[in-house]
DNA sequence: GATGAATGAGACTTCATTCAT
DNA sequence: CATGAATGAAGTCTCATTCAT
């Protein structure tokens, strides 16, 4: 008993290694361009074995963009420590700042694979991916609400597009300082908030 | 000579035709997932000659990439004729609501192109890409200044930020609407900025 | 264990199964005119799979001459066991004669890959073909050598020259009566030898 | 009348125009691994026009063989001014350690088309490579026969052999010093004939 | 005849997926 | 479960040859 429920914690350890190497290369390589011999060697896992974890391609590309989503679960559940949804949405924007380089390399993880999600004939790959970018409007329209600025949706909407944007723009450009330009207007505008709402983004 | 003119220019055309059947193939089911027989049956070309115009295709990714650029050309010539820079910029805004249905299917074509491509180990495709978003960016700078607003390169950065923004996410939402909204926030904007400089987006 | 040890020499074999095919083909059809599908049909392969074994059909060349150079080993060793190294020499061409008619049909299969390869701009296996006739030359010059008679080098390259061009001849003549008289010459020349040094060939 | 005389000779020069390129790029590069177009461009001719002076490509490798003839038959013309039989043959080895060096690059030109084309399952072309080298033979024969030298056939027989052993070795190990060494050899030889017959090569 | 363009067969190579042990 | 090996579909690219003007 005790061996059977180790070899179920064991599988499910290799499950999520293979699931956080996907992560890593496709968020590095996206989607086509990586192989599953890339992600098996990236997670040290025979090649054959995948299958035993996952029965398709696809399958390991969910597995990625649940990673995604758990990190980002990780990344709220810390700002959420903070007392202030100010200064959350402060620190979530200051998070953004300090994945410059990466994000001037490889780009937002979820965003890019979303671009590339998105124009498969098969839709339920992307709907994962917008569910991720859904998920972190959905927290930051809860911090607006908590905050008490009106439209907390649409406000949320605007701080998810603009990452979006800069993400994009970085990546686009290999140039992290759009990055830091975009966030410190995004937190001046953060904190013209703070004086009260009607001032528009 | 009025024979070979004919010719070369026949041969332009329909390397012209490849350009244009590449941009739009390219745009919709992204650089991987495209083969050249798609992009040779939608010119209605047989695969083999496509060669005879594009060495690789990688070439014929560049010459999609002209041909996004040389629709900017095309859309910011238009706009010039508007007398004032504060109109041409929100027929920009306006322009991109008016495809905000193609958006939400596809992305910003070259949004999605520079995605793809930022993740090869070979810059030079990525490059050209970001090159053609750095042209509209210096086309709104050009407006931005001669406007006289202050800073006219971030005000710059910042909407085309804004663009690459809301098309990604109306892209991975699959929600036109995300574009209406952001560009009336946008729209806003620009307004709140005829004022007078001074207020930050 | 035992298992493993199987798999690795059952895995070895087709490589040498694979590489063997290749030697022959190629030997029969030259290098440009062998395609991949030859050599994976003469070993009774599938061809997706001859990609597990080499990575490029020049791997496979490469093999093929690592077969030709494996070859030429076992006949040098078999004839190491003559007691002198006169008659080794004699033995070596009474060898070529043997081979007489294959030789008319397709060449010396070292000589004529070497032939087809040196023509390349990359020079790497070229430079492997050439290190299987130094291979031969060297072995011949030890017997020489052993023998006692003065400048064994030399003596060998004339006799390695002598193989190739007798072999060149046959086969582009498709007259294997040209091998049977010159290696006449070649044996009255070694005899000639014997009696004492002086007499160039 | 003039005009279609001129325009005759035109063309003729074309032909060989084309045909001395393809002597030259097929010498240089094999047959499998040059295209038309090589030619072609080698020869300053549009390659389509290529096919009304010939309808195939293996023409054009005809046509390069006959070329090579030609050429042999203006060095043995050449060497037929001399007046001594035996000062011909060493000027015909003096001109092979003039070509050293090309050779070594490129191998010898007739014997390395016949090496390609002796693996052809069609022998017409093969056939016409030899008959390029039954053709020195015959002369060198008819050299050794004026000088009174006993069993011409089977002395030109060994020097065509020696030529096309070490051409096939100074092209395999790319060191021009074995044909200068080879030659040295068969010059001592020549001198040995000379003396008188009986002495065995 | 001359020429740029067209064509289609076929080559090499990759890779997701499956299989046998 | 584990794993090296197997498979075949598909993609990119080349090129001899033909065609239209």
């Amino acid at each position: 008993m005790t061996n059977s429920v180790d070899r179920r914690t064991q599988a499910a350890q290799k499950r999520r290694r293979l699931a956080a190497a996907a992560a890593r290369v496709l968020h590095e390589q996206g989607i086509e361009r990586t192989t599953l011999a890339d992600i098996a060697h990236e997670a040290g896992v025979p090649v054959g074995n995948v299958y035993y974890y996952f029965k398709t391609k696809d399958e390991l590309v969910r597995a990625a963009l649940g990673e995604h989503r758990d990190r980002l679960d990780e990344l709220t559940a810390g700002l959420d420590r903070l007392p202030a949804p100010h200064d959350r949405l402060r620190a979530l924007v200051e998070t953004w700042v300090s994945q410059r380089e990466t994000t001037a390399r490889y780009g937002c993880p979820t965003g890019t694979l979303a671009a590339e999600l998105g124009k498969r004939a098969d839709d339920s790959l992307h709907a994962e991916a917008g569910a991720v970018l859904r998920r972190l409007s959905d927290w930051t329209a809860a911090q607006f609400r908590a905050w008490g600025v009106p439209d907390p949706d649409d406000h949320a909407r605007t701080l998810v597009s603009a990452h979006q944007g800069m993400s994009a723009l970085t990546h686009a450009l290999r140039d992290p300082s759009v990055t830091t330009r975009e966030a410190t207007r995004l937190l001046h505008w953060l904190d013209s908030l703070r004086a009260g709402p009607g001032i528009s983004p």
